[in-house]
DNA sequence: ATGATTCCGTTATGTTGTAACATTTCATTC
DNA sequence: GAATGAAATGTTACAACATAACGGAATCAT
């Protein structure tokens, strides 16, 4: 898995990438990829960037698909529970996955200044954790890192 | 650095020090612990889990020491700001440092059930964020880990 | 077609957190 | 011990984030 957030990449491709992986994941799942879901994955894609709940569902109502927080929500509900999206806790917001379908426990680094998120290498965070809760009788579920500071183009 | 949520231990002595541990650092730093900040702290201490902002309010204006969110919320900020509280941001709740004057950075696990809180090894978890970081060209400013688990009590 | 299921629209409300300003407390200096 | 300035608290009002509950529409399997 390699970090995305912050590098010069194929934009467009990588959106379409991404939103062909789901359409094939929901199909493989049986589950459905419908109007509202898609188009706030697609709306997340746009910038690796984490929006909020209340910003999407913003723009789900200028487009006319939906105008209470419920709609949003459950559509978050969905594509976080499918791993298409993921929650940085820290700024109770909301990003796209950028390597949907593979296997799923990421970290995070995001820029305090423009909120741009790169999903990392979470492996070893995971070894680490799992040594720690295994020395205090803990059963570690889920790891949770959050990495803020400064991207490239932030760091100025 | 030990981990204290999970394990048995002296609780009145482990409250007492860090009371007195809060004193001494505040009067060595020149700032105040004013009764409600720390009416605070002693109920975060009274168990090693994380509450409410909203449920810590509800104590103290039992005990007629404030009544209205920005009480708690300042006090908490105080708390936080000289390490001697921590939120756990995925509960949006607070517990009280296990180890106060300690470096601070810390790790938590938390039992999804009970919310017992316990303060782990942090340098580990730092290493790895600050390879990454460098490979992305990020400034790493702030690494958050939660573990999300199983006590040993709870895990049955 | 019909019944079951899933999804969506909507109202209402709950939870978490802050901005802004008035008042009090406290330490310092005169 | 009064005047002053800084820090802390009290209070009102509101912003931001999130969910419960219910009715109706779309979709799917038979």
């Amino acid at each position: 898995m390699e970090p995305v957030g912050f590098h010069k990449h194929d934009h467009s491709k990588c959106i379409q990438d991404c939103l062909t992986a789901a359409d094939e994941q929901c199909s493989d799942k049986g589950v459905r990829l419908t109007p509202v879901r898609r188009r706030t994955l697609e709306i997340l894609l746009q910038d690796h960037r984490a929006l909020g709940a209340y910003d999407l569902l913003d723009r789900l109502r200028e487009e006319g698909l939906g105008s209470q927080p419920p709609v949003i929500y459950r559509a978050l509900d969905f594509l976080t529970e499918h791993g298409f999206a993921h929650k940085i806790e820290r700024l109770n917001a909301f990003v796209a996955c950028s390597h949907p379908g593979e296997s799923h426990a990421p970290s995070f680094l995001f820029c305090r200044e423009c909120s741009t998120v790169a999903e990392a290498a979470h492996g070893a965070f995971e070894e680490i954790a799992e040594d720690q809760a295994k020395a205090l009788g803990f059963v570690a579920e889920r790891v949770m890192v959050e990495i803020e500071g400064l991207c490239p183009d932030c760091r100025g």
